[in-house]
DNA sequence: CGCTTTTTTGAAATCGATACCAAAATCGAT
DNA sequence: ATCGATTTTGGTATCGATTTCAAAAAAGCG
């Protein structure tokens, strides 16, 4: 493999002058920059990452951490990202956490060995304190999560706006005995609305009290999140004696599963159970009932962290370090 | 950030020492090694990944390129490697590159520039002559594509089987005029079976030949790939005086899009139009007619490209270097 | 043309780890 | 205790780039 002496040597030149090349420095006579730039396409040259590195010079290249690439949203939003960092000239590297904080440290090392200018941390498995301190070697981006820190670049949607404003809307269709599912498995589904630990459950909430209603525990499902996970929970509910007459999937995956199930036990929906999804997901809208859901901005989420984090690498000023995205709900039939 | 020889002070050691016990190396004892590995919590210390790579030492770390990760199909066969890859304690990252030669090249680069030992390409845009080249800085592994090489690490199915299946097993239940999807652009079709540049479309062909048939130029949609483009392959067919009577369509995405077209526009299916799919994902049994499909076994393949270029950075010896795997169709509801 | 100022150029130090080689320490056997 | 063999340890060159600093060349000016 080529290096930087080979180029010097064949141009005639110092390393050095191939490096101000190569960087495009000042200071450079034309007639020795076309006699580099033709030993460097002759040699079929570029420089070894590992040597810029070690002397701190960026990689142009940026990590995104996801729990699971397979689930759509999550997809989508790296697709978003990766499509405005390249518009930006970044590259870009996907890794999945599988919801392991080892993983997450994983990209995090990436960081602090130099090999990536910033993590877009689309979920968060470590503790925010542990995930700071490698902020000294670079940037760190939230997308679609939350912390508590004013300083750090964050962009999300307004979970707890969208779900009550779904929650509403069954509500105000006449529906009374509303599920909830979730795909978090540490959710606290706690009366005291100040301290729960999910914004979807809180919106929820303020929405049933709203309405003098108290959640039921008995119609409460975590750790569902794909299409066999909604499957399962439709078996539950067919089979209890006092049913939900609606359902908030948590995801269109999940509502999808739900239908489908609903479909070959002979339930119907809406009629029977409303299903109310979430995400709006291309998915949506194949399945046989078309999914009233509430609409995610993704590729506005993505497209703004991309941006934040791009003009931060480039010394940017930035106005607003955070930006909360609105929810709204998009109505098509699996609601009455 | 601490360096080596910032550990080999704190302990009282030269950074020979604490090289060898960062590299499990023999020859130090083991009171030498304790004083290290305090030294080494202590700091934090963990070693600068792009120092080694100048070195030589490996990354531990595989590169995985897909088109576009928002495709199911390779975000399931994304996961697979990767977790096979994790089992083997390989880091993964995943390059998108979205049908672009340059994008594909980035990815190469990471090998060239020792950042992963070895690539996975999920898809092949450049010339195999020119990626081939790139074999000389890693281990290079072709996977759902086919090149004209023994030498290289391969897994892929039978498309040409699997889709001369298919086709066969609608011609055998009744269906004569068959419509063709494909996601490709760039296909070829030809009469001349030799010439194809898909497999399968020389499956189908083969199929319809057996038959006596020839297929329809109009019946002929390319590149299409998602549910949208799906629903728009239903709008033409609904508006053909001459309709097919089945459409086989290239992947599950396209056939959900039909189908839910097909059901918005009151066309049914399968008595209508029956509709085949492809790939077997999930979504196949969430539709408003559960798929008729060709299964491919993602995992099975994913599994199997990261076993085989595990074994190949460890050394071990290969005894098929290349493996195909079989595809056959399931029977669900979307074919009469 | 001589002198200062500016632009171009190259030599050498540096980043953090690995690996070779020689020096030091330990061990074994007489 | 002595000598040779073996194990443990440390000094230093090295990987391929960037960067500083000083030297060389070119340009500007009276």
């Amino acid at each position: 493999m080529a290096t930087i002496s080979d180029v010097a040597k064949l141009a005639g030149v110092s390393v050095s002058t191939v490096s101000r090349i190569i960087n495009n420095k000042p200071h450079v006579s034309p007639r020795k920059a076309a006699l580099v730039a033709d030993a460097m396409t002759k040699l079929g040259y570029s420089p070894l990452q590992a040597a810029r590195q070690m002397r701190g010079s960026g990689s142009q290249t940026i990590a995104v951490t996801v729990p699971y690439i397979t689930n759509p949203f999550f997809s989508e939003l790296v697709a978003a990202i990766e499509r405005t960092a390249d518009e930006r000239s970044y590259k870009t590297v996907i890794v999945q956490t599988f919801g392991q904080k080892s993983h997450e440290l994983n990209a995090l090392e990436f960081l602090k060995t130099n090999q990536v200018d910033a993590v877009i941390m689309c979920a968060i498995e470590n503790d925010w304190d542990l995930i700071k301190q490698y902020s000294q070697y670079g940037l760190i981006g939230v997308c679609n999560e939350y912390v508590a820190d004013p300083d750090v670049l964050m962009v999300h949607a307004d979970q707890e706006s969208g779900m009550y404003a779904g929650t509403k809307y069954l509500l105000n269709r006449g529906y009374r005995k509303l599920a909830f599912c979730t795909g978090q498995q540490d959710i606290r589904f706690n009366d005291n609305i100040e301290d729960l630990n999910s914004d979807r459950y809180r919106g929820y909430l303020r929405a049933l009290r709203e309405f003098d209603l108290e959640p039921s525990v008995e119609w409460q499902f975590t750790d569902v999140s794909t299409i066999a996970d909604g499957q399962r929970v439709l078996q539950r509910i067919a089979s209890m004696k006092d049913r939900p007459d609606a359902v908030i999937a948590g995801s269109d995956q999940v509502a999808a599963g739900i239908i489908a199930e609903a479909q070959t036990l002979q339930l119907k929906v809406p009629q029977e159970l409303a299903v109310l999804g979430f995400d709006d997901q291309p998915l949506s809208q194949v399945v046989a009932q078309p999914l009233t859901t509430i609409h995610q901005p993704i590729h506005e989420i993505g497209d703004a962290i991309a941006n934040m984090v791009a003009d931060e690498l480039e010394g940017d000023t930035i106005d607003t370090r955070q930006v909360i995205m609105p929810l709204s709900v998009v109505v098509r039939q699996s609601v009455a």
